[in-house]
RNA sequence: UGGCCUGUGGUGUAAUGGUAACACAGAGGUUUUUGGUGCCUUUAUUGAGGGUUCGAGUCCUUCCGGGCCAACCA
């Protein structure tokens, strides 16, 4: 973004509230974080946050923690740590602190037992049945039951009686004791204690008490000084909760603002729905290409600063939203245009003789890198008698408007020379498998004199020295845009045919292609490397094609 | 049907009582040794009604639509 952009840009609502508290000397300057559950893989809409949070500390002076949210242990695990740290690093950012709310378990514990303390929490041993019951609907108000009324001292020892292992888990929990009349169901006296025997990835098996999220997260916020906590707008009924265990603390009083989630056209961005794709094999695994995780987007070829263009563009606000996933495809074709290197590769070839080059001639063709930057370079791509072109850039009976190759007609190679097609020769089938064409003297790309004008320039690769390579091209994961929207199993809307694999004819330089490297194929579209590709086979992952005005008409 | 959040082109996001703008998508043109890129043009918007005001997307009011909330998940 340049400069005068950015400075036109307007603000969104969370930077303008960011403006007023430093402008009020609220605070002298910002700390933000990053939140995550270690219970799976980071996602686009997870970028949406980190650009966010991370972003706003950049812009204002400030820093950002990374703070995993394992207060579950039975869904978390280190291995999804570990992704975490590496997407947000991917993407460009840097944490002041890694901490996790497991390293607050000790100061949370206090916390609980200085609401027993002042009466503001209880130990209940209804069943999850019977407290459901008890607590009501929206449109009627719940009740409170027998263990509500405990003495602090009774409650303190069972407490602490299930922290140290003495009730079975599900047996009775911690609940705040707030207000079951509340128009907001969280505030009827919430549980925010549970036991649960399980090992932690990071505690271990030092506890069997775990905090709920809304013990933790607001006070962890607390904990770490955290200016401005930002969610997700479906945690706007818990600010008030949020609220409400800082004030009863007394503690640092973070504060809690939402912004809507991104959902994106013809994905899904739920944890829950992501996992069940990789769970139930409906992909390879999270890294999927075909995955909106971060991890997936980078094997699909898609660069950190695409997805950071993208997420600034989308904005934030607070009404719902379904970004068109062509708006994601922007920007990587923005990044990839400008430092993708060009070759070509043919994926559907149909043979060509170039009769009037003898056999065993081999003729260097010196081609650009990359015409956007003049930086990039040229490579050497050898052509010779017999060559093969892309089967759709012949046609027999060709309309008025085919640039390309039809009898009797001429094209550019690509960086070679124009050539003529003179005969068109086909099987017992009607089909054509070959043509013969000679190519025109003096037409060598660069030193070109023979003043003959083609409309077209094809791709092509030398049938004697190409190099195979298997490309995989990939499609929306689900039919309809709206996935969310259906009613049915979101399983119902999968595309089953998001994955094509086919042949590719590639140049010989693609022998040396490397990992960190992006790569246009030509009139076709962008390709990156797979984690799997080996120099006995070479895998390419088709990252987006290019815009097509022909195919479309 | 309780409470909270939210309605601006096809999709997003701006406009902070004063000419409804920007990006993507769509359409057309132009340039081009990628039918790519670049450049130019263009279609299309304030949920509805009423009110306040010289003036309303913005303020008031009624209605309508969408989302969230009754997990020992986060």
């Amino acid at each position: 973004m340049s400069i005068k952009e950015e400075k036109e840009r307007s603000l969104h609502f969370i930077e303008e509230i960011v403006e007023a508290d430093l402008k009020a000397g609220k605070h002298e300057s910002i700390l933000t974080r990053f939140p995550p559950e270690p219970n799976g893989y980071l996602h686009i809409g997870h970028a949406k946050s980190i650009v966010l949070n991370f972003g706003l500390a950049q812009k204002y002076g400030g820093a950002t923690n990374l703070r995993f949210d394992d207060t579950n242990p039975v869904t978390e695990d280190t291995e999804y740590v570990d992704s975490i740290k590496n997407d947000v690093k991917w993407l460009g950012y840097n944490w002041v602190n890694e901490f996790y709310a497991s390293d607050y378990f000790d100061t949370l514990y206090g916390y609980a037992e200085k609401l027993i303390n002042k009466g503001l929490a209880y130990v209940d041993e209804s069943s999850s049945e019977e407290m459901a019951e008890q607590k009501g609907t929206p449109t009627e108000p719940g009740r409170r039951n027998k263990f509500s009324e405990r003495s602090i001292e009774e409650n303190l020892r069972i407490f602490r009686e299930m922290r140290d292992g003495k009730h079975p888990e599900g047996s009775m929990v911690l609940r705040a004791k707030i207000d079951m009349k509340s128009s907001n169901m969280l505030m009827r006296d919430p549980i925010i204690y549970r036991i649960k025997f399980a090992h932690h990835h990071r505690t271990g098996d030092k506890w069997c008490i775990y905090p709920m999220y809304d013990m933790a997260h607001g006070q962890s916020d607390s904990i770490e000084n955290i200016t401005h906590s930002v969610c997700t707008l479906e945690f706007v009924p818990h600010r008030e909760l949020y609220d409400w265990f800082i004030d009863k603390l007394e503690i640092f009083p973070s504060k809690q603002y939402e912004f809507a989630r991104l959902n994106l056209t013809y994905t899904v961005m739920s944890k829950r729905k992501l996992k069940l794709l990789v769970e139930e094999g409906f992909v390879s695994g999270w890294d999927d290409p075909r995955m909106p995780t971060i991890s997936g987007l980078r094997r699909r070829g898609y660069t950190p600063k695409s997805i950071r263009d993208f997420c600034d563009r989308i904005g934030i606000a607070k009404r719902d939203n379904l970004i068109d996933v062509s708006l994601l495809e922007f920007f990587i074709r923005d990044h990839l245009n400008k430092i993708a290197e060009r070759v070509m590769v043919v994926t559907d070839p149909l043979k060509v003789t170039v009769t009037n080059v003898p056999e065993g001639h081999i003729e260097e063709c010196i081609i650009d890198n990359n015409p956007e930057d003049e930086n990039s370079g040229s490579r050497l791509v050898p052509f010779d008698r017999e060559i093969y072109i892309e089967k759709e850039d012949f046609l027999e009976d060709a309309p008025k408007k085919f640039f390309r190759l039809k009898p009797g007609g001429v094209v550019r190679l690509k960086g070679a020379y124009i050539i003529e097609c003179d005969e068109v020769i086909k099987d017992e089938n009607g089909e054509v498998i070959e043509l013969k064409c000679h190519y025109i003297e003096n037409s060598k790309s660069g030193q070109d004199t023979s003043g003959v004008r083609t409309k077209g320039v094809i791709h092509w690769v030398s049938q004697k020295h190409h190099v195979p390579a298997e490309l995989r091209v990939y499609d929306r994961l689900f039919k309809e845009e709206n996935v969310s929207a259906y009613e049915g199993d979101f399983k119902d809307l999968i595309n089953e045919n998001s994955l094509e694999i086919i042949k590719g004819y590639a140049e010989p330089s693609l022998k040396e292609a490397t990992q960190d490297k992006k790569y246009q194929f030509m009139r076709n579209g962008y390709y990156v490397l797979d984690d799997n590709s080996t120099t006995e086979k070479l895998i390419f992952n088709k990252t987006v094609g290019l815009k097509d005005s022909w195919n479309k008409k």
